[in-house]
DNA sequence: AATGAATGAGTTTTCATTCAT
DNA sequence: TATGAATGAAAACTCATTCAT
């Protein structure tokens, strides 16, 4: 049913990177799927096909995975965010291809979408304070107010947009979508995983956006 | 610190609507607070100040008893909802006012959307099939459908407007932003549960909706 | 091999009472012999014939069981040593009923010693700041010095003797015996917990003490 | 907080007399601070800054390394008690400086009383049968033996005093104290380990066997 | 001689649920 | 209808010990 580890490198016994990355994303799997107390420590270990105690061994208690995969959860996606270089397109063309990053990402990395909702659950507990979280933070929003000011100069954009406002915007339509997506195809009786559905909301997204951009 | 169950009337020793009523407003706290496996089923009895057994009495065991607190939900938000009257309003104000119920709603009955989030964990698996949601949303459709209508036809609204796509994004924009307010606030360092961030909030969604209608 | 508990009267069938009553017996002896890091939660709940979880129920967890089975420790003991009408004796008979009934009640009650120095272990962590335990102790100086009071006036007893610093060279005298008995009887190559040892100790106790009164 | 091993010699990267002294150290400490069953192997090993398989690789296993301890623990004090040459003293002398060492050998040397204490909790298993211990002892009673026969000839001492019951009560006057010094503590409200106190005590300590021996 | 990774058995604790009254 | 006592399965976590290098 869920997905293995791959077996582990043969040549390689005892690899404490591999280990740990298994558990890594074993993790993540588990907490997207069942949240932190839902997440069997036992299912953790089984799916990353390593000794339940070294989980304990590399990261303490479950807690701490939870914390661990959040954080690579949060890097991994503004890492690729960054590899978008947007800063090099013309803002209309920049702004349409972050909407379509953020949807595309989802859609690929569904685990992401659940493993916030669910920190948020706990009040965001164990990502509050962080530093570094907040640092990334405020790279991404001095890069879409880049973005802004550049389209509003060139007169794309409408003026006076925030661009925490129009980002928490971004992320909820694309966001929600995947955080509802059973609910919603159960009150509408409609298949919104279905690969059509999914492209013909990402289409929907973006006229959303830009509707609003160009106002 | 939670909220605790008013006491019991004194005259009626044995009250079973009043003691199902605690136990549904308990529940939902729970559930919404903590989840389907978050949650405690010491803590809900203790919430609604009876005794546990009563419980299982009365809904047979823990997931009976939230697939009652969910359909309740629904029933409820589906309920006001047509108290709205939206039919008789012109269509622009129609669609503010549903707009803005769901925005308030939900800053009222924020257990609300952790309900539904933490159902779509479960893939919609206590809601699915339920012939009585779809009824019920199948008459939210058509409302919204009308009002779409009537401002396609007045050439106050941009055609073509799918009515579900529309409340997907209607929805999205009011949902996400107390699905995630715990950990946008942590990473954008921003108190988004203040009211002045929340009426702020309100008017962007508005203007976000009322800028696609128009477009 | 360890004592069982009896059976449950077999007319109640629950009887929290008869319940918590066997688990404080049963957690006694294991704390006393295993101590509280040695001691087996499993073992304890198998001693007392009641299910594990029972213990929970009642005393929350292993550590406030220690601590409940310590508080009644010493209240037994010194609810005994009231009993003893000390005030009522001459002053040099009811000196010698202390000693004797201090020695007198190790050798029926061993698990005493072992939980005493167990908690002491813990740097007396579970007792420290106990009220009652210090008003307990509180009456037995008095009691003490009641009793040298009166032997100084009557010349039987030597002058200015410290009742704590006399309490603590009498426990010494009985407790040490109790508690290093198995090495010392190792060391020395002599059974120490035979009864003709025990009493010869207790003689010798007896003696000891009582040169230092008259000395 | 706790004691550290000192830097491991720069100049020997391999040192086997030096690794299992330091785990000597730490693991006296260890035990005496928590007991056989409380005593962490991987703190031992933390403690003495070395890889804890190395603890296995020289002394088998936990247990084997507790009998290590005690039986260097014995060595000691015994030891140090052959060096007080005792026999060159005046019987009155040699006894005073006898019950010195004791009491002062245990206040630099707590962790003796520990150890001891926790061995009689597993019923001596560990030294019981050690031919080498009771030699050790059978010495020490030679020795106290000759300076009471040399006492009670000299007439300074009392008769038909027993050697091994003496030792024992000099030994409870003294260990007794620390063995339960923090339990003293809490349950009399006053602080034992404070130097004064030590001190008023081991005078007390001297007064009382004097009072017995010349009684 | 030394090290860090890995393991399995065991231990405390949690929790939904049922029993007996 | 209501209650507190009792239960069994499972969960997180601990710990001595061994493996592989």
């Amino acid at each position: 049913m869920a997905q293995r580890a791959k077996n582990r490198p043969s040549d390689v016994q005892r690899n404490p990177e591999w280990t740990k990355a298994q558990l890594l994303e074993a993790a993540r799997l588990e907490f997207s799927e069942n949240g932190l107390s839902g997440a069997r420590v036992n299912d953790i270990a089984e799916r990353a096909r390593v000794n339940k105690q070294l989980l304990y061994y590399y990261f303490g208690d479950k807690e701490s995975l939870y914390v661990a995969v959040l954080k690579q959860a949060y890097e991994e996606i503004r890492a690729r965010e960054e590899e978008l270089n947007l800063t090099e397109l013309p803002p209309a063309a920049a702004m349409n291809r972050f909407i379509e990053f953020t949807f595309d990402y989802l859609t690929d990395n569904r685990y992401f979408v659940a493993l916030l909702i669910d920190e948020n659950f706990h009040k965001a507990r164990h990502v509050r304070g962080s530093r570094d979280l907040q640092d990334m933070h405020t790279r991404l929003r001095k890069s879409i107010g880049g973005i802004l000011a550049r389209g509003e100069r060139d007169g794309v954009f409408r003026a006076d947009i925030d661009p925490i406002e129009l980002y928490i915007s971004i992320a909820s339509l694309c966001y929600f979508y995947y955080s509802n997506i059973h609910t919603l195809s159960a009150i509408f009786g409609r298949g919104l995983s279905e690969r059509s559905e999914i492209s013909r909301r990402r289409q929907h997204v973006i006229d959303f956006v830009n509707a609003y951009l160009k106002a």
